[in-house]
DNA sequence: CGACTTTGACCCGCGC
DNA sequence: GCGCGGGTCAAAGTCG
């Protein structure tokens, strides 16, 4: 692939590295050169996807606790097994449609859509195209309980150098459960958006390899705009990240995506460096990115993902 | 008193 | 079927 920062914002060697892509895997890891911030972003590639479609739209339902990063503090994001796969892009082709064409709607609900959750409801099964705000919030596990399975949103991860365990993305998280990671000395935390209509759920924990990472890992779509920030005292603001996964906006910018980079960090706040990097990849114009991108608009330059 | 965190128990999926 | 590990619940505790 291109060197997806002609600009040379990020280290031109070893710092942006792609693949591997056997198992129907990619990757794609920057490092911020001067400010150390690095992150990634790994989809798996269904294995029925043609190579002429625009398959980096696929499962991000397996980014998850294996994914610890490997020996160069890469995030492998390898699907633990092809069943990690199965039925992970709904309709098959239409697979951007993690996030895209149904951004509204849920955007990117590939489990709704997946043969073996959507069965799993002897009810009305929720109508995922039902607009953001009525969105059903997820089944609690008292009704769940038996025979129905649980939904997963398409997730979404990336890792962090940051000192800062829960960096702050302008919404406000509730802690729901801390879980002791395998492998890791590192437990595992797990957040929920206070928003009661919103499922947005997201964890945090250390790479084992380097104490210093951050592994923050988005799952589903918020449905509201951000909160502001309870502790920094901005109020709320609309921004064109509503609806979309929130990465920590001050330290990530997306070309052709606004973020509400005026809101500071807990990081920030607490006086840890923080920089905006920008990934200069792929130059396809991209004068705005719809709303409707969903997921992966939000995270996916457009050049990624073919 | 409400919001939030902590933490042990429980549920569930998956591999063997 | 069983055990393991991830994910979630919910009661209790803490904080402002």
């Amino acid at each position: 692939m291109d060197n997806p920062d002609p600009g040379g914002h990020f280290a031109t060697d070893s710092n942006w590295n792609l693949g591997p892509d056997s198992d129907n895997v990619n990757y794609f890891f920057a490092r911020d050169r001067e400010s150390s911030i690095l992150c990634e972003f790994g989809w798996n590639l269904p294995p029925y996807h043609s190579s002429s479609e625009p398959s980096c739209f696929g499962d991000f339902d397996r980014i998850d606790a294996e994914d610890t990063p490997d020996s160069a503090g890469n995030l492998g994001f390898a699907p633990k097994s092809s069943s990690a796969l199965r039925g992970s892009v709904s309709g098959g082709h239409q697979a951007g449609t993690v996030g895209s064409g149904s951004g509204g709607g849920g955007g990117g609900d590939v489990s709704t859509s997946n043969p073996s959750v959507s069965s799993s409801s002897s009810e009305d099964p929720p109508d995922k195209s039902a607009s953001f705000g009525g969105k059903p919030p997820e089944i609690p596990s008292k009704v769940r309980k038996k025979g129905q399975k649980r939904i997963r949103q398409p997730r979404f991860a990336f890792m962090t150098k940051s000192e800062v365990d829960h960096l702050e993305d302008g919404y406000r998280w509730r802690k729901y459960g801390q879980k002791a990671v395998k492998n890791s000395p590192f437990p595992r935390s797990y957040y929920r958006c206070t928003n009661s209509r919103c499922t947005v759920k997201k964890r945090v924990e250390r790479s084992s390899e380097d104490p210093a990472i951050v592994i923050t890992t988005y799952e589903g779509q918020h449905c509201h705009p951000t909160v502001g920030f309870h502790r920094g005292g901005i109020i709320s603001h609309e921004s064109t990240f509503v609806n979309h996964l929130t990465p920590p906006v001050s330290q990530f910018y997306y070309p052709g995506i606004q973020l509400p980079r005026e809101s500071p960090t807990i990081a920030q706040s607490q006086q840890v460096p923080v920089q905006t990097i920008e990934i200069g990849m792929l130059r396809e114009p991209t004068p705005q990115i719809p709303v409707d991108e969903g997921l992966l608009g939000d995270i996916v330059p457009p050049g990624m993902r073919r």
